[in-house]
DNA sequence: TATGAATGAGTGTTCATTCAT
DNA sequence: TATGAATGAACACTCATTCAT
């Protein structure tokens, strides 16, 4: 039941179905207030502002996520099937919340320039854990060691965002998911994979 | 000299420069107009509305660098070469004009997303230029017949984009233009490339 | 005390007094906010736009006239002491209320077609009095039962509604009230009354 | 042909067809111009402003009536046989021309009051017609002497206007004319006429 | 904690009018 | 005379945030 949540969740969950559903620029916080069910004002003395709960949200599913996906993980011993879970992961997330798919994925990139940025200190809690992969990988000699760490990061990162955006933008009209495996043999061998 | 241009073109660069120093949202019409050295109005003269200036903008850049790539890649024989001078372009235009750097990773994204698929549409001409390189390298035996190209596509743009962004949120301190053959050997042999 | 009344009674009657003084035109929400003592913002809690705060005048005020002449007239028995004492009361409003004769006179006509239908609707609370002593006056022998009753009523209301419009535009200069009983004898009788 | 008129009544009729049609305030000079097929900045050669295409407009097609109602009732003997041609021929304009009869009953009144004086007074050229009438019954002993000719004028305007106004708020949907004759009788005998 | 009425800054767009040609 | 591209003033309305209760 939505009143025994702490307020905090409450309000952060209807965040994301408001702007979900409206759109962000015409998720007022006034309709944020009532899917929560609280009064207005309610939102401030949880939040300093608007964007600090677009903010606080973004943090909230990620740290989430990261907690979710670091024990999956720990225990394989190859980079590559690391990776492959990474990605099946992160997609599956998505694919369970179409509504966090479209905030993430779209509304939250129609921001000002100075919230992308703390949208991007957040992420790199994500962008860590590629780092650590791709690392490992390395060390286990999986990768080679000429390997640019931070180009590597951003092919694997912009692979999974623009797979990950075109879905939204399709309505989500196809599987996702089974996708993960195609998308890692991509990113592992590459466009001249077969030859 | 200003004066000398069309007016249609005069505002389009007023406002890649207005959008870039100040924001999309923080960026007035009046401001534009200023930036042009016209009268308010004159804008839509040329111009159904705000938005228009913005599709319009991009829709210009985007066709003005798809033609002018077009003659350069043609007539190579490989798609693996033609790749490379399509990345090497990309990031040269970008280089070459901070502002459009800032107002295409950054600025457009930041709007409605009944824009967003207005951009999405005018994207197409560009991704259209991917997919033939794409399809080209899999008739010439470049790349595997059992190559999915929309998941190419993604990749390759994914990549492109994402280290774009990078490069425009990190202020462009480092050379974009020089990374183009480290990531053509990425999206080429993977992360496995070297083993 | 403003303070006192409630907030919506406050901006109708700022209203009245703001459009009279500057006219239809001329009379920003922004003006009527100000006389009201209220927030610009503020009247759009209380009215839809700023054609509602007219229309929304308009009914009060018509709705308290009506209200105010019914008991008036109840308990007469002649159609014609009814009509005279109707008019006595429409020329009293407008006499008593400078501010509101100007306004549904001469401001309250200046607006698009749409919001004219509006305020005939509301209108029609008054035409509906008329009607009735029309009614009245055939049933009881008064009036000739061959009365075109839809005639009968755009004279009477043609008559009261031009002759209190002059009375405005001369700047109510000369005693409006004073008048009904001739005017009253005028629609009577006719033009050859005293033959 | 269009051509062939002087351009002053060119778009004088223009006028009169685009206010009709799209109401004073969608009425732009700029569709003025269109529909008179001149340029915007030719209205100016022949009027100072918009304003004053209406003015011109009302004076022209005023000073029509009058000129064209004249010699109407020049032969007739009595009063009350004037009013009459006047009532009907009033009516006659108004339902030969409906662009000009909702100009006249509906748009020209959207106007601000400084415009409205000037209307006023352009109108006086018919309302003395009236009052000749008027005091022509008075002196002929048709109409008492203790007839005030300005409350008489008022009521035979009124009720006019009142009728037309209606017709045409009703979309011209019956026959005006023919409601002459009774409109006559009523104003010269009363509500009680048939007593 | 919680409320929600009140605030008031901020801006895209229209269109009557001008004037160089 | 005639043109029509250019002008720029003017304004209703929204909504994030506050604060008295």
């Amino acid at each position: 039941m939505k009143t025994q949540k702490p307020k905090y969740k409450q309000i952060i969950d209807a965040a994301v179905v408001t702007i979900a559903e409206n759109g962000y620029h015409q998720c007022q916080v006034s309709k944020i207030a009532k899917q929560a069910g609280v009064a207005d004002g309610t939102i401030y003395l949880y939040f300093k502002n608007k964007e600090d709960i677009l903010i606080s949200m973004f943090r909230e599913k990620l740290e989430q996520f990261v907690e979710s996906v670091v024990p999956i993980i720990e225990g394989k011993t190859s980079a590559a099937e690391k990776l492959l879970l990474l990605i099946e992961n992160h997609y599956k997330i998505l694919a369970s919340d179409h509504h966090l798919a479209v905030v993430t994925q779209l509304e939250l990139r129609q921001t000002k320039r100075d919230l992308r940025l703390k949208i991007n200190e957040i992420l790199k809690g994500y962008l860590k854990l590629v780092d650590q992969i791709i690392l490992e990988g390395i060390e286990q000699g999986e990768f080679p060691d000429t390997l640019d760490v931070r180009l590597a990061r951003q092919m694997i990162f912009g692979t999974i965002d623009e797979t990950a955006t075109t879905w939204v933008m399709n309505d989500h009209k196809y599987d996702l998911v089974s996708q993960a495996p195609k998308i890692h043999q991509l990113l592992l061998h590459g466009l001249k994979s077969n030859e």
